[in-house]
DNA sequence: CCTACCGATCGGTAGG
DNA sequence: CCTACCGATCGGTAGG
């Protein structure tokens, strides 16, 4: 009556479910009320997902999915940190918020999560994100385009810079203006670059 | 028997519930399980708190607390930017690393609370914690330190920066490297400063 | 502060 | 045999 609602039930779980655990948290969130909202009964559920954890680990290697089709994309561009870094960035912020913020929701929610699924959560989650960025960090050390600072600690800085662009809570839920990610790239490249065509003054350290 | 277990229960609430939180967020803490970890039965954990919003309250202001007295004693540092964010940043990590990670646990959780209770911190955590930094930020801008930047954005930035050492979970657990500390506050310094003049705002080493 | 409970809801599963 | 569910209920636990 309201709808043909048959639009591939299980992306729609997905869907609704994305939304409602970033409202509300893993354990704030009960699989009946996720059938509710999907217009399915519970047991529905339990018929495309194995449980609820199953459940929320689809939604975030959905998201993580995402992201990754977007950097490949975006990892061709050669040339210096800078455009890498931006082309990466600007790659990142042309997937939806939503998805976007699934990455946050993993970095709150992954812990209470069993240990296995963690597990599988964590390698891929560095293997396609973090590890694209501490790539190019990396490079760029190499280089000599910035500083010879631990890049694991740059990469982490630099994802902490970002970080609200990855929320819409925080701070405003504009999202994402791309005058701010490239002024913000341009405070981290700012400082932390390195000897080779600027003052050499910054660079050692014991 | 086991203990005399008698060092003021009300405290002994909050520290056992404060690590129980943090591990396992709101909801996948139930007041139960603080009952034992604490050895009270249930109903004595509510003749303590009123309710389990309350005692979550009560912990995230006590860490606030914490933090806004370190901050206090490291206001009265004059001088530019660069030694009026050390000082201070200096300050936090003086702070125990468990009443640190509770405004992580407030920045993650406080969503799950009541609007009246999110709002009633939220006005604190402004005046209290970003507020501080964010008077330092718009200072600089003032004196020409550091560029013309959105005051509150810059704030969110350095925020983002120092996020890793306020948890011990996404980073090394480890925690406050004094000398990371002090590398980070430079590459915000360095990335974000003004026309002025680079003088002594470039020395992070000594 | 405890024992003894409540209305309701939790994640998950039965047979059809 | 299949896909795609349903109504009802399981044993336990939630906050109060």
């Amino acid at each position: 009556m309201t709808a043909p609602a048959t639009g591939d039930i299980h992306q729609r779980i997905l869907d609704q479910a994305t939304q409602l655990f970033m409202e509300r948290g893993y354990h704030g969130l009960s699989m009946r009320e996720i059938a509710e909202a999907v217009q399915v009964s519970k047991a529905g559920l339990y018929y495309h997902f194995q449980d609820k954890e199953q459940l929320f680990l689809a939604i975030l290697n959905y998201g993580l999915d995402q992201l990754n089709q977007a950097m490949q994309a975006a990892e061709q561009t050669s040339g210096g940190v800078e455009p890498r870094l931006q082309a990466l960035l600007r790659a990142i912020m042309r997937v939806s918020a939503s998805q976007r913020a699934v990455m946050r929701l993993a970095s709150h929610e992954l812990a209470h999560l069993s240990a296995a699924t963690q597990a599988s959560f964590r390698q891929r989650y560095y293997d396609q994100f973090i590890g694209r960025i501490e790539r190019i960090v990396r490079d760029a050390i190499a280089q000599g385009e910035i500083k010879a600072i631990d890049p694991h600690l740059a990469t982490w800085v630099f994802l902490g810079m970002v970080y609200p662009f990855f929320s819409g809570s925080d701070m405003r839920d504009g999202g994402a203006d791309p005058a701010q990610i490239e002024m913000i790239v341009g405070i981290f490249l700012n400082g932390v670059k390195g000897s080779k065509k600027s003052t050499a003054s910054l660079q050692m350290e014991s």
